[in-house]
RNA sequence: GCGCCCAUAGCUCAGCUGGAUAGAGCAUCGGACUUCUAAUCCGACGGUCGGGGGUUCGAAUCCCUCUGGGCGCGCCA
């Protein structure tokens, strides 16, 4: 336990259980402005017990032990309980999460099993722009849960199956399987589907097939189904490339597609009938949940079985749903999908909790993506209208870094590929972190020059931080992990980098309790900003003394190693050298 | 009409689930490289937190209401 803030908050907890018998109320330990942080308990309490803020403060200090933690206990105002912490014991924390393969950051108690559904695209199609950041917005959410000791398991739940399928099936018999136009779903599906989409409109002989082809891949039709299984792998291909690029974390056992549950989606409309949570309106099966209404006021339904016998995807959902409660057990179900499909999920959860198939142990979440907007603040596209190639926005980021590379000095000179790597690895990182560093709900506006910058909250600001860390470990002719201190603090740079270095376990727990990655970027900012504070005051291969010097080299280690460990968590990547 | 998200500095965004004097970056202005990477840093300027009520010791934060935007709302996913 090194976060100080819940090393005081069960101090002074103790300390109202010895003074007030409250062991229980929350002490409200906040960072302070006076002093390092700050209890806020007491104002509530007075305001409980009936008593003067002031008197109440007095006693939580009279009954507050932390000689072993805290330099200076004051109060101050109408009752706040200023607390400054000991040199001594931030460098003692500072050092044990030095030596500590975790970074002290702990294990959360209560472990679960969550299921992160993310990415998700229709593999039919391209992907774009919105699945950019639900893939790395849910891969970074993953990562944390992970991390913070909770069993996660990936889930994309690519849209694999329904009426597109027929005409894709019948354009690749068409041109073959090796042929270059079969090609395209490999390097570019969305072509691939916008070839067929135009026969399907201009060719009523193919339209027929492909209607007749959609109703064989349905009934399972033996040799349809195979060359669905075909194109379904083609597009894998593609996927890959793409996570690959990205450095996102999911693998083909990932992969749970809307297909997965198809054989089951009659068992879940027999149920609903059955337990008289769906009913027949206007030919289609539906349940309509309370609360929802429609544009005229009317019920709203969610659409189980339509009135021409065919799924969609609300029954595809609940299938899931069931599924990864009764075979998968999962405690959490995170849906990282756009806004857009607030209402859906709202919908479909009413539904399952309805038939019981979402018990109140199990919590689901729509942890809502936001829009990426366009200069013009409008959903991001090209002049044509259509939503941009994910490769060739990558492509761009990836020449733009090079571009900054290219214009600036650096201290060794770089050959080639290892300029291709760090080029690479700057653009794509900007790229994502941008993408993580926003409010995840917020929509924003995406901006080549922002997100590249090497100034402010970006991705290339907080990979030149362990740059320059690294450097300072080139030079001095030891590796980060030999330096081992011991620390010591004594300038005031010192003392606020390593009091920052101590919040990293609570940013990570924070990130994965509210799947808000956003938090995280904010907690490394802050300390990639300390230690530039730190690396303008205070040198370190010519410290004064060799003390000196041993104990901020072992600043800039845990510094380098949680700065590496946050992004990591992010997924953005860490190039040796700038 | 209903639901979700949003309105904070000229611009782009934070604000840690109610704490003391609301913060960054960009832009503007002024400074700092014979010094571990200046792709950096330090200052200055800049906000009646959309309006109005309420809850209480205390509100950008919670509730209500109004205004103004974005998105969604029966057989697409």
């Amino acid at each position: 336990m090194s976060d100080p803030q819940h090393v005081l908050a069960a101090r002074v907890q103790a300390a109202l259980g010895a003074a007030f018998g409250e062991p229980d109320a929350d002490p409200v330990i906040r960072p302070s402005q006076f002093a390092d942080f700050q209890a806020n308990v007491a104002l509530p309490l007075a305001k409980k017990l009936g008593r003067k803020p002031r008197d109440i403060a007095t006693e939580i200090v009279a009954h507050l032990d932390v000689s072993d933690v805290c330099e200076k206990v004051e109060i101050s105002g109408p009752g706040f309980v200023n607390l400054t912490l000991g040199p001594g014991w931030i460098a003692g924390q500072a050092q044990e999460m030095l030596g500590d393969a975790r970074l002290s950051v702990e294990k959360t108690d209560a472990p679960q099993t969550a299921i992160v559904e993310y990415s998700s695209p229709n593999i039919a199609k391209e992907m774009h722009v919105g699945h950019l950041r639900t893939t790395i917005v849910g891969d970074a959410i993953a990562r944390v849960l992970e991390f913070a000791g909770h069993h996660v398991i990936r889930d994309n739940h690519v849209g694999d199956w329904g009426t597109p399928y027929g005409m894709l099936i019948e354009l690749l018999l068409d041109v073959g399987e090796g042929s270059e136009q079969a090609k395209l779903l490999e390097t570019d599906p969305n072509a691939f589907y916008q070839a067929a989409r135009e026969h399907f409109d201009s060719d009523p002989e193919f339209a027929q097939r492909s209607r007749e082809r959609v109703v064989k891949l349905q009934a399972h039709d033996a040799d349809t189904i195979r060359h669905w299984e075909r194109l379904v792998d083609l597009s894998k291909i593609y996927l890959h490339k793409v996570y690959g690029r990205l450095g996102v974390t999911l693998t083909d056992d990932d992969i749970r597609g809307e297909s997965f549950y198809d054989d089951m989606l009659g068992d879940i409309a027999d149920e609903l009938q059955a337990k008289g949570v769906a009913v027949i309106s206007e030919g289609a099966l539906c349940v309509f949940p309370p609360g929802f209404t429609g544009r005229d006021g009317d019920p709203l339904p969610v659409i189980i079985r339509k009135s021409d016998g065919g799924y969609n995807y609300s029954t595809s959902d609940l299938a899931t749903i069931r599924y990864r409660v009764d075979k998968m057990n999962v405690d959490r179900m995170i849906y990282v999908v756009g806004s857009q499909q607030a209402l859906h999920f709202q919908m479909v959860f009413a539904v399952a909790r309805m038939a019981g198939w979402l018990p109140d142990g199990v919590s689901a979440e729509h942890a809502q993506i936001g829009s990426v907007l366009g200069p013009d603040g409008k959903i991001f596209r090209t002049r044509s209208g259509k939503s941009i190639k994910l490769t060739e926005l990558l492509d761009e980021a990836v020449e733009r870094a090079g571009a900054a590379f290219d214009e600036v000095p650096h201290d060794e000179p770089f050959d080639g590929e290892t300029r291709r790597q760090v080029v690479e690895a700057v653009g794509i990182g900007a790229v994502k972190y941008a993408d993580l560093s926003t409010a995840r709900g917020s929509e924003y506006v995406f901006d080549f020059d922002r997100m590249i910058s090497f100034r402010g909250n970006t991705g290339p600001y907080l990979q030149y931080a362990t740059a320059r860390i690294r450097s300072i470990f080139r030079k001095g002719g030891l590796s980060p992990e030999e330096a081992t201190g011991p620390i010591v603090l004594g300038h005031e740079a010192e003392r606020a980098l390593a009091l920052h270095l101590l919040g990293f376990g609570a940013a990570v727990h924070q990130t994965g309790e509210t799947t808000e990655p956003h938090r995280l970027c904010a907690y490394l900012f802050d300390l990639a900003s300390a230690y530039t504070t730190f690396y303008e005051n205070c040198p370190v291969l010519k410290a004064p003394d060799e003390a000196t010097k041993a104990s901020r080299l072992a600043l800039c280690a845990l510094t380098l190693r949680t700065l590496g460990k946050g992004l990591a968590l992010l997924g953005v990547a860490t190039p040796e050298r700038m």
